[in-house]
Order: structure tokens, then sequence, then C-alpha cells
DNA sequence: GTTAATTTCAGAACGCGTTCGAAAAGTCGG
DNA sequence: CCGACTTTTCGAACGCGTTCTGAAATTAAC
């Protein structure tokens, strides 16, 4: 698992395989085949080479996803931030929203293994926009860290919503409620049953976004220090 | 895959195994190892019964994990909720709250598939509580739903960290930075360096019930119907 | 009593991610 | 030129979840 811009000091076999080119041809099966399909001896074939061998330039198939999505996230802008702590940090966190909606199976790896593991792949730009309006804003270190992890609960749970709506058939709402909830007891969970099929609507970002500026409101002034 | 409690029409080879008999050596299995351990191949080893046959009892391992934790959702309490609506939700979610954290992996497996996939194994009467509470409040079907749903995402997003945060180690604070940012470079990313460590201290309750009233008391007001 | 239908059981096999150990292919010090 | 050393490659194998196919064991129908 070499480093990828590591000088070359000692000698060895000639590497006929190198990252970058894992990754691209990771980049296009997953463009053809969707990234559920993506096996890592499809890719090794792909590249005419044997399995164990990728084992060599990533450490995991999850590295691999690890990688890719780190690429989108350091592409994702974060200049043109309002000044406004708070509104800098509900627009950072808009903007984290968007990306992960314009590619959805980026929140779906970046949520694997305790939901904020891996979120050195996430857009850091904005993640720092966010920490830096908390503190700006007068909270303390660590009720920023917890401003941004109540805000990234929010901002991707909806995310994951969606893209596994978006996965299902259109005239499946039916099988939606079955699959949410199986068979409702009307007695016993009246609201429940009565929202029916509205379970699988999905919210308009609109909405999204008002929620978060509620959110954000009371979660800022929560947390703000005690000034001499 | 008969149903639990089917009248016996028809005939056939008496079954060895039953479903309760699996679920009750797949407890007994994960409260020895832990769930990540359990394999289906040694849970019917247990059993004493091929591999292949679990599959007649039980559609999927996932299926297996869903009703070991519907089990469990149903006998959480769900009585002695405040009567204020507002009020009701809160409590309702701090209840759930408390469930999960009780016992991590049930939200690790309620939020596989899409989050909310699986929320038919959750504490339903819990669930119902919440959507109650904002219908009474006055908000309309469809922000009911995405008041529960961005209350969900807060507060397994919660659980999901701790139970990540359990499972490592004691004294790998360290480790985690790094698991989370990588190599941080404090000049682009100044709060986020400055944070160090912190960023793996998980807050107390009193601040997730804090955030959760601020965050409460701004989303249901958002979506209340307009009185005629 | 025989046959048909039906249900449960299990061995073999598939593709998966991953590990192990050995072979291949270079550089380097002598 | 020649062995040490290093790095890359790859076939074989493991355990996993799951499917396929056929055998076993029972009741229902005649």
């Amino acid at each position: 698992m070499p480093q990828a811009n590591a000088p070359r000091l000692k000698a060895g076999r000639p590497p006929t395989t190198s990252r970058a080119q894992i990754l691209a041809a990771a980049r296009g099966l997953i463009d053809r085949n969707g990234w559920e399909r993506l096996t890592i001896r499809k890719l090794a074939a792909e590249i005419g080479v044997g399995a164990t061998t990728l084992y060599h330039h990533v450490q995991d198939k999850e590295d691999l996803l690890f990688l890719l999505i780190n690429e989108y996230g350091e592409q994702v802008s974060h200049s043109g931030l309002p000044e406004d702590p708070q509104e800098r940090v509900i627009a950072a966190a808009a903007t984290i929203h968007d990306a992960l909606a314009a590619w959805p199976w980026a929140a779906e790896v970046l949520t694997t293994d305790g939901f904020i593991a891996r979120l050195g792949a996430s857009p850091l730009g904005l993640v720092e926009a966010i920490v830096a309006g908390a503190i700006d804003y007068g909270c303390t270190p660590d009720h920023a860290v917890y401003v941004f992890r109540s805000i990234w609960y929010y901002t991707v749970g909806e995310i994951l919503v969606r893209s596994h709506t978006a996965r299902r058939g259109g005239d499946e709402a039916a099988t939606h409620r079955g699959a949410f909830f199986g068979n409702i007891d009307a007695e016993k969970l009246p609201h429940l049953a009565a929202l029916g099929d509205r379970w699988a609507v999905l919210a308009p970002r609109d909405t999204y976004v008002d929620g978060l500026r509620a959110f954000v409101d009371g979660l800022l002034g929560q947390g703000v220090q005690a000034k001499p």
C-alpha cells in the first residue's frame, strides 16, 4: 500500500497496475452498472489482472469507495458563503445536502460504519465552514462538534431516504407502506394507519431548508459560551 | 415461509425446526459472541441442522435480525407520555433514544437499507406518539411525517455514533481523529485541525434532549395547518 | 394399499471479499 | 556476473450468504 507520490527508493518488481488506473476503471464500472454491482473480482477482470493484485494498491473495498468519494468531496465548492455565522452554517449545510443529493451513493458510503467514521471523504471545506460558523457564533468547541453532527444526521438522513425511495420503482407506493410497517393494527396505531401511503412522500428541498433553519436557530443558541 | 400461526391445512414432512427455536438460538449466539459474529452457518450448526434449512423459516439474514429487533421494539413501553403535544413528541423521542442506546446494535440493523426501511421493527407505539403529537399540534399529515423523520435521523444518528465509538478501544482517541479526517491541512481547515481529539467526544444525554427540544420547537410550528 | 401431493431437509455449488504463500521481476552491493 | 533484497503479481483457499436440485417424510385421495 505505497503512498501515492512516494519517491522510488528501493527497487522491486515493476508494477503493471496503478491506483489511479484502478480508480478510473472503478468509476467506469460504477457509471455503467451502478455501485452496488461493483465487485473486486469484476474490477480486476476489467483491468485484466488478478483479483488479489488490487489489494496492493488499495486497502479494502471500502477504502476503494472512500477514495472515489474523496475525489468528489474535494471538488465541491465551498466559496461564496455568507458572512453571518448562522447564515453561513445554514448555507454550508444546504450545499452539502445538494452535493450529496446529486450523487446519492456517496451518502450511502459516507455513512457506513457508524455514520461519521468516513467523514474524511466528505466536502471538508463545508464541514469546516459549519464548525467555524458555530464557533464564530459563540459556541464552545465541543458544542460546535455537536452542532455539526446534528446537522449531519439531519441532512444525510434525508438524502438516504430519497436515494432509497428513488431506487424503488414508481408505482410501488403500496409496497412502501408494507415494507415500512408491515401490517398496521389500526386500533392500536390509528395515526400511522391513517397516514397510509403518505409515508413514502418525499419532502421538497424547501422543507429541508426550513427545518434546517429552525434546527440551527435553536441549536446554536443552546451552546453559547458564558461571557465574562 | 409459513405464517407463524397458520392452521395446518395440507400435510407434509413434519418440521424438526421452528422459527421460534431459530430466534432463540440466534439470541443465545448474539449474547455470547456479539451480533457481528452471527453467521447463518454457525446458527444452523448450533441448532444441529443444515444451513439451508433456516431459509424455510426465515427469509433472509436481515429478516432474522429484523424479527429479533421486532420483539424488542414491541416490549418498549409507550405509556405515561405527557398530554401536551409538543412535550409528548419530545418525551417519545427521548424514550426511543434511551431504548436504542440500551441495545445499540438494534439501531444498526434498523438503519440498514435506506435508514427508515426497517422502521417496522422499531417501537411503533412511540412512533405513533410522535406522529400523533405533531398532528395534535396542528401539523398537516405530510409535515407530521417529516417531523418524525427528522427526529428519527437526529436520534438514531447520535446512537450510531455512540455505539461506533464504544466499539473502539478506550485510548484510541488519536486514532479517532485519523479515522475521521485523515491528515488535516491546518492551513486550509484551521477549525477542524484545532478541534483535535474533541471530535471523538460524545455528547451527554442532556445535550441530546436540549437539542431535541430546540429542534422540535422549530420544526412543529413550521408545518401548522392554516386555520379557516 | 398404493399413489399423488406437499412440505421439510440438506448437499453441492455460486459469487463474494479477503488472506496466505509462493513465484516472478526488477534493483543493488559485492 | 551473482546472490541478497524488495516489490508486485496471482493461484488456491476460507468463510460467508444464498440458490438449486433432489431426497426424505408425512397426509390426502382413490
